[in-house]
DNA sequence: GTCATTTATTGACTCGCGTTCATTTATTGG
DNA sequence: CCAATAAATGAACGCGAGTCAATAAATGAC
């Protein structure tokens, strides 16, 4: 009886339309300007249907979040199977993230808006707000398994535990990639031209100076 | 004739009134649930009254930045009057900033505001958007002072112009205290614990790796 | 003090948008 | 072919930002 799997195969497809048409408007008007009527009619659907399959417009905003974050994982997972030093790694993490911010505006923006959720305490009701929230650890926890190696192969100091360096570099690193987000995405963004920087200029003065700083002395 | 002078006055004084109102409840309730109404009502006027003061709700909520950047910028004065190594200066800039943060936070919101709106494009009308703009730039010219003092005194390397390591101090320190932020204002915020670490050892870690990186080899 | 004029205040109103729900339409199993 | 169940729809609601015509207050001339 392969009746209600199909169904749940054809509403897991009709959701994904949906995010596709929600994820298109996010990259072209941005988050201000994603409105659910909008979104209902690109997918094709009304907007009664959109809140049979989410929640609200968190829940949806989040739906796309949680591809951005399987997505920038599964980018990180890739650069751990390598076997350079720990130190690389972390760089490697570094130019990841900063090529899928440039790569994925769009779900970029989506996880700065979990984090703007988190900092308000509480997102409403989404269920895609624990497996987004469930992603970001994941992602973290890769962070730290590179960070510990690079401590167990000798190439990253070890006066702090990795969990640590890692909360540094994720959150260091967060700052760095927004100003190269605004950079890539808006006109008005003079900052980097006002203090003749070059955008890859200020990637490697960033991996330059944490690496002064996490690298063992050798 | 202290007519039209004293009118002036009278009315900055209203619209000073108004955004006290406005930042008791963004402290209290958060920028999400700051509503016109609510801003009205504590101010004792009508909610069409604060259209005469303020040209929006952005404007209004960039009335309260200002203020914001303001007295952020006039900590940082206070460091640069001071004679110390410019490391040593950098390093109170840093925590001048934290602190401000923990004892302001709904000066730190109304910043994060601006931001999104930098981040958004356009921000609306409002004519205090220039002025907070404004405020930042000379808040990044502090810094980037700072740094310059410690090049020329030689307690930072000279690797890179003064502006660059600004910026990266800048966007940088900003991720550290945003974790610090929310740590601070939300209960679910359990990340430093998770770790185990202490909010000023994150500080502290910081400052260190940073220091390691930008100071000068003695 | 009176009055015309300018300025400030008000709250009812509009409008956009997220959300809900009674109704209609499609699908399933018998 | 027919209930019964599930899905889809768009009209209707609520809330909050922003507007505006009406009202009140302040000013300066006489």
């Amino acid at each position: 009886m392969g009746v209600t799997e199909r169904r749940i195969r054809e509403k897991e497809r009709k959701r994904s339309t949906m995010l596709d048409a929600a994820e298109s408007i996010l990259l072209e008007k941005g988050l201000d300007h994603l409105s659910m009527e909008d979104v209902a009619g690109r997918a094709e659907v009304s907007k009664g249907s959109l809140y049979q399959y989410f929640q609200n417009k968190n829940d949806l905003v989040l739906g796309i979040c949680y591809r951005a974050t399987h997505l920038l994982n599964e980018s990180f997972k890739e650069v751990l199977e390598s076997n350079r030093s720990g130190l690389m790694l972390v760089r490697e993490l570094g130019e990841r993230y900063l090529n899928y911010v440039k790569d994925h505006p769009q779900y970029y923006s989506s996880m700065k808006f979990l984090d703007n959720l988190h900092s308000s305490g509480v997102g409403g009701e989404s269920d895609y707000l624990e497996l987004c929230t469930q992603n970001r650890q994941e992602g973290f926890r890769l962070m730290v398994e590179a960070i510990q190696r690079g401590i167990d192969d000798g190439s990253i100091k070890n006066d702090f535990p990795a969990e640590q360096l890692a909360l540094l570099f994720w959150s260091t690193s967060h700052g760095v990639v927004t100003i190269s987000y605004m950079h890539q995405n808006y006109e008005h963004f003079k900052l980097l031209e006002r203090i003749g920087m070059q955008e890859n200029e200020l990637f490697n003065a960033y991996m330059h100076i944490l690496g002064c700083g996490i690298a063992a002395n050798t």
